[in-house]
DNA sequence: TCCACTACTTGATAATTATCAATTTCAGTC
DNA sequence: GACTGAAATTGATAATTATCAAGTAGTGGA
């Protein structure tokens, strides 16, 4: 994108370092900022009635709320640190205007909300085909695909959080790594162990469309 | 958006007639057209495994699988149509590249994605903390709201399709329609009529921010 | 109008998931 | 290194949802 115009972004926006636990925004605020995760780890959460659920785990370097943001409409997320985090604040009203006049920035937004919308879309399908099991071997696969090690896979958060995320309680949770000893899985804290990675295939049914 | 480029849109494209029950495109494939239902009805879908699910019901004038275009990327659902259709078939390629030159086409379709995106928040969220029968409230609310009767709102697919759509068996769809009998609500055919809307609301704990 | 087919409904049962309660494990602090 | 509180696990039970098996109603075609 143009360098005048990221220079005026990044002059209007401000870095600011937040403790662990701490809620950013919540649900039904007017959009005020697009926020990117430079660094830290952070949750986006919604809730119906009294019962809420983990929507997304967003790590570094990544935005977050883009579409609030664009469409200039209040958050449907809430958001948390959940371990001590620098924030790039981007004042939502600056980034709706470079956008409006830098091209390259529009295209790239765009093509984020797409990308963003697959993700969603095969987050929906997981969430009614798969059963919970199948749903955190799928899980388990992805992660592992990210980080790229071998055998071995670190989870990103803390397993009730996890749960939230895949759509359990942290009781099944427990009960479903429990399930996938079978499958060739292991589990020591937050390492997570495959020996079979066909056999874990086999049992999570993958997409037909890789990510 | 600019008049020329729009009828470079509008003569690359095509009009074309389908019967009912027709699978238009499956997932896997290259995303080759933009598609705009202008009239009829259909449907959007995906499958894990041997199971399926309904993602969407399309009504006319709607445009689907604009994620896939714009992302030049395999189609994460398939299309079929319910009713005989006539759907606008808009070169994927051509769509991309009139995107690129015309701004306003390209904050159109940045918006459109944005609102997508938002769509598909509240449907994961609406799957992972509402249980069946509130699913079913929710959705009577929503059409309701969108059709603009006073009473009755009319189902706008067979109830199999329906049921798919909310995540839930044909079997499980009856059920909750008998229970939702004490929250007002009556059925016949595909007539919905309800009786008591801050009843019925007050059982599916509406979102916190409207669409 | 009757027939055939499919969708829908209803009942009985099974599978999956959640809830509640009690430990155990783990992480951070003194 | 012991202590404290939260997280995680495990077991028992309950709620929700799916599956299977009829039967009923509705729809389109001859």
């Amino acid at each position: 994108m143009n360098e005048e115009e990221r220079d005026r972004i990044f002059s209007g926006s401000f870095l600011q370092v937040f403790p662990p636990q701490l809620v950013l925004f919540e649900v039904g605020q007017r959009a005020d900022f697009l926020h990117v995760l430079v660094d830290g780890l952070a949750e986006l959460y919604t809730s119906v009635g009294d019962r809420d659920t983990t929507m997304r785990i967003v790590q570094p370097v990544r935005s977050f709320i883009l579409a609030a943001v664009v469409t200039d409409l209040p958050y449907l997320m809430s958001a948390r640190t959940l371990e001590s985090s620098r924030v790039l604040l981007v004042p939502a009203a600056l980034m709706r205007e470079v956008v409006r006049k830098d091209t390259a920035l529009m295209e790239a937004t765009m093509r984020e909300l797409a990308f963003g919308y697959r993700d969603l879309v095969l987050a929906l399908a997981d969430m009614k085909l798969r059963q919970s099991a199948e749903r955190l071997a799928h899980f388990i696969l992805q992660q592992h695909d990210v980080q790229g090690l071998p055998e071995t896979t670190v989870l990103p958060a803390e397993k009730r959080v996890l749960a939230s995320l895949l759509g359990m309680t942290p009781e099944n949770l427990s009960r479903a790594f429990g399930l996938l000893g079978k499958q060739g899985v292991s589990l020591k804290g937050r390492m997570v162990r495959m020996s079979d990675r066909a056999m874990l295939e086999t049992f999570a049914r993958p997409d037909k469309v890789p990510r």
